[in-house]
DNA sequence: ATTTTGGATATTGTATTCAAAAGCCAAACT
DNA sequence: AGTTTGGCTTTTGAATACAATATCCAAAAT
């Protein structure tokens, strides 16, 4: 119902964003390459007002690059680029789980476990895709427990940007391995109300996230 | 010379962004009051086009909300908006200065002593508009000795949605007397690399932050 | 008197047009 | 041969024109 008509409403602008965005993860424009808009318009059917719109948008997101005169670009990810965004990510996370352990109720903690034992249902059976998604739902959902929108609103930004490469990153049987285990830690640190230790588990969950992507990049 | 020439080149999208900021800033647009677009296309001299790419970039920033159809509006902060900022820019300028012990070179650590040295001055003859610009600096400064990219983006686009809170934070005597104590404090820090001080320095100047401001919201 | 409805007006959203800048290639020159 | 110049083509930037939506007010109905 209600999801459905706000979709309706959604501007075109909005949209074409959206779309966009989708393409730029899921790797169909690739980092680096030229965004040709005739190409781009005609796919997508609209008119350049539009589109140009979104390109600003997603420029402000970071995902794009707009060159005065030369046009826009997919921003490509340097490591450096990578590195500093799970550095501020880890500090981010680290607050809301710290911020978590004090302001969710015991109800969003019980849900959270929940989401936790259907991960590792996946990881039993070795389902990749729905894992990942949940994955990406759980830090989600951490950030909001926080009851902090700011943080939120950082944290999926970040996500946004680093999508692809997480994606690629969780590849090996070990590193998934490793962070299932990270994700077992959070886990009791969040029933156990210790923002300490969830704040600690946060940050080392990330720096392992590095270490698990810095050579693919 | 480069710079000048960078200004000229700036799109006119640019441009009018940056002119709305301002006018945000200095609170000739009221938080919360439509953006009325024919008077401002008027004011600024441009045609929609790029006018409405500003409002997007803007509505990216944080800055304003466009709703569909209905115009857009300067956003307007709440109570819980300014605690959130401020919570999740503690988090940032606490790694920002903890990086800085490590990453800052001894000539970047100097010139932060001497801005601390020029805050003072003005501190003494109680010249308010250029301490104000000298603390943005200082902040802005620490963010950039952190090496992060990342980092500096999330805290230049924070700094931003509370610049017009923060002029009209730091007004009374008691408050700018702590304000620069916190300084000091900051800088001794700094000066002995001593990250855990620094990044704790930091954390206390926003809860106090957040004390002087909230009142006034 | 209050609410509802119809339509005129104002405002916003999108497409199209026009202008300017960058890219490209061939011919002329060193 | 390699480099520069001139103009043609493509692409981008900005303004205008057109379409859709919302807002407002008055008249009619309950």
């Amino acid at each position: 119902m209600g999801s459905s008509i706000a979709i309706i409403n959604r501007s075109l602008h909005d949209q074409v964003a959206s779309r966009i965005r989708d393409l730029i993860i899921e790797g169909s424009l690739e980092p680096g390459s030229r965004i040709d808009e005739l190409q781009m318009l005609e796919e997508l059917g609209v008119s350049r007002t539009p589109f140009r719109e979104a390109l600003r948008t997603l420029a402000a997101e970071g995902l794009v690059i707009v060159r005065p005169s030369k046009g826009s670009i997919v921003r490509k990810l340097t490591q450096e680029d990578v590195f500093s965004m799970l550095e501020v990510l880890g500090s981010l996370e680290k607050l809301a789980g710290e911020l978590a352990c004090e302001r969710a109720s015991d109800k969003e903690v019980e849900a959270m476990v929940q989401l936790h034992e259907s991960m590792m249902e996946c990881y039993r059976t070795q389902d990749r895709m729905p894992y990942y998604k949940m994955n990406q739902e759980f830090h989600s959902r951490l950030a909001e427990l926080s009851k902090n929108e700011t943080l939120q609103e950082m944290q999926s930004n970040i996500q946004a940007r680093l999508k692809r490469i997480r994606y690629i990153g969780s590849q090996t049987p070990e590193s998934w391995a490793g962070a299932v285990a990270d994700h077992e830690e959070m886990i009791l640190a969040l029933k156990g109300r210790d923002a300490t230790r969830l704040g600690k588990a946060m940050v080392a969950h990330l720096k392992k996230t590095w270490d698990r992507v810095k050579d693919g990049i």
